[in-house]
RNA sequence: GGCCUACUGGUCAAGGGGUUAAGACGCCACCCUCUCAAGGUGGAAUCACGGGUUCAAAUCCCGUGUAGGCUACCA
């Protein structure tokens, strides 16, 4: 009995050999250094922030290098795999304009020349792969059940002995092939190892695009390849995709640095150059003073789908992942205004090695400043957007008259330095409400106000064609009238007077808002417009009465 | 237990032997012919700790500590 034959044995459908798909996936006709790289997520649920961050930053890789970013499914855990989660994260991703150059569409779809881009449709290259492995000798099947590793790597912590199967726990390391041959063919169950050629008392150094070289003792762990039921496993998988796909760069999350010496070493079993590495550090989060990975189950704001319910464009997150990514982004943002994320350069050696707390505050700001710099119809339009899934009572009352929405939304917008308020199209209504009549209904706090005076100024002095100037010069004016003085006046002495102009707009704004602060008051008592100005004024009286 | 990695203000960070230790967010104070939001000006850090090396260390070396990751027939 051969080796031959024991990989026939194991895998008696398999006709084509390595060299074939290797004709068949040619090397990638693209520009010297053009970047390939992909996202290859397990289809398990929605897209979290740190999956974002790492495809974000792939992407922009690729793009800026004129390379290619595809989309792989990595479903080789049957267990975990989800219904429609092809589907969930290509939506997602879209949302934030990631989209791939090839890869998986659907369930069905795809494309590209590369593919299958889904592993489950992959079982056949992934086998012919192990088989040469086990023709060589360099690959082996072990019959140790899941119950005896389970005892096996108690027994080693016990003992406090590095944990794993490797020299004397590989009991099947080295089964002559009659006997293996002999259990496979009475139907027992194995799984397919490595037989890791390495040693635990020597080096290997890989170099990392962020980190630098990194040392570690080689693998000796003879890891499982394939597992019980003809799946590759993670680590195999990738080596035959990355191969085969031409993958140049992969980006991917600190969590697999220490994988490192395992897929150097699974590259070198097949004399493969190993594409390049560089892993990003985890998104962390300051839970009540303990620090840790932001986590699917515990943290809304991991869901990327959070930021669309909260009305944060996309735009912002985007902005915030790129200062994450690379720290000299957020200055060159600050110095080119008018550029876009792709117009930047994206370098590894930017990349921060030390994991960021996510900082919502601060990408509230970002967004603030990015709202900000749209036009009125631009965010009347993404407000639109949002009511009509998220508030669509409000929704009717925004939409009522558009132009008159849009003059709000224009309030101490165009001009150098515009109105900064608005974080995230949930905050609209809150912040603008009031100028509905059918919005507004107020409950007054208690606070001295001059009726009769605010009644005198509204019917005989306000004019709602005034300019702004004139306006204010009207109410120093008509203050005069009722002892009071400019501030700068009245901070002189008080005591002569009964307050200033300030006191004046205070009671103004108090009455037709209900607030104390709010935006310009000019503007807004020019849209109220003179009669609905008295009106309130009359609302707040009977309020008052009452 | 073993193996990795990272530690500069509340947060993100620049700086890689000699700097008044950049900048952004947040905070505080003041200024800005009505309040807010902005904007402007200013304020707060001896670089986790302990030892070295050096005329000189946040920067180099060694320990310690803390945090994170891996150590699955999960990815």
């Amino acid at each position: 009995m051969t080796r031959k034959e024991l990989a026939d044995l194991i895998f008696p459908n398999i006709k084509h050999d390595i060299k074939y798909y290797e004709e068949k996936y040619p090397p990638r006709d693209l520009k010297e250094g053009a970047i390939v790289t992909r996202y290859a997520p397990s289809p398990t649920g929605f897209v979290h922030i740190g999956a974002l961050l790492a495809s974000f930053t792939s992407y922009s890789f690729a793009h800026q290098s004129e390379g290619v970013f595809f989309l792989r499914i990595e479903d080789t855990d049957t267990k975990r795999t989800v219904e429609n989660g092809i589907k969930n994260i290509i939506k997602d991703l879209k949302d934030f304009d990631i989209v791939f150059d090839e890869g998986a569409l659907s369930e069905e779809k795809e494309k590209g020349n590369y593919g299958p881009y889904i592993q489950s449709k992959r079982k056949e290259i992934y086998h012919t792969f192990i088989k040469q492995l086990i023709e060589e000798g360099k690959a082996y099947p072990c019959f140790l059940s899941e119950e005896e590793v389970a005892s096996i790597r108690l027994r080693q912590e016990k003992s406090k002995k590095r944990i794993g199967i490797y020299g004397r726990y590989a009991r099947y390391r080295d089964m002559p092939v009659e006997e293996a041959s002999q259990k496979i063919k009475n139907g027992e169950d194995y799984i397919i190892r490595l037989k890791s050629p390495g040693s635990f008392y020597k080096k290997i150094k890989c170099s990392d695009l962020v980190r630098g070289t990194l040392e570690f003792p080689e693998n000796d762990i003879d890891i499982p390849i394939m597992k019980k039921d003809g799946l590759p496993t993670y680590h195999f998988a990738h080596l035959v995709d990355d191969y085969l796909m031409h993958t140049t760069h992969i980006i991917r999350s600190d969590e697999w640095v220490s994988s490192l010496p395992i897929h150097i070493q699974l590259f070198q079993v097949f004399g493969f150059k190993p594409p390049k590495y560089a892993h990003i550090s985890p998104l962390l989060k300051n839970d009540n003073g303990v620090i840790r990975k932001l986590s699917k189950r515990k943290d809304p704001e991991c869901a990327v789908s959070f930021y669309h319910e909260m009305g944060i464009p996309t735009e912002a997150v985007k902005l915030y992942l790129a200062t994450i990514i690379n720290s000299n982004f957020e200055e060159w943002y600050l110095q080119n205004k008018d550029k876009k994320i792709s117009d930047f350069e994206f370098s590894f050696k930017k990349v921060s090695k030390s994991g960021a707390l996510f900082d919502l505050e601060k990408l509230t700001n970002i967004s603030k400043t990015y709202i900000s710099r749209l036009n009125k119809e631009e965010i009347y339009e993404q407000t639109k957007t949002y009511l009509e899934e998220f508030d669509k009572d409000f929704l009717k009352v925004f939409t009522k008259d558009p132009d008159y929405t849009k003059a709000i939304l224009n309030i101490e917008r165009e001009q150098k330095k515009p109105r900064k308020d608005i974080g995230k199209y949930s905050d609209v209504k809150k912040l603008i409400w009031y100028m509905y009549d059918e919005e507004f209904k107020p409950s007054y706090e208690n606070k001295d106000i001059d009726i009769e005076m605010l009644s005198d100024y509204l019917n005989n002095y306000y004019d709602e064609n005034d300019d702004k100037n004139t306006w204010f010069n009207k109410i120093a004016e008509f203050g005069q009238k009722h002892n009071y003085t400019s501030v700068k006046e009245y901070k002189e002495n008080p005591s002569l007077y009964k307050g200033h102009v300030g006191d004046i707009c205070e009671m103004l704004r108090f009455v037709i808002t209900s607030l104390t602060m709010t935006p310009d008051l000019y503007e807004i008592m020019h849209l109220l417009g003179k009669e609905r100005l008295i009106k309130r004024l009359e609302l707040y009286k009977t309020q008052k009465n009452a």
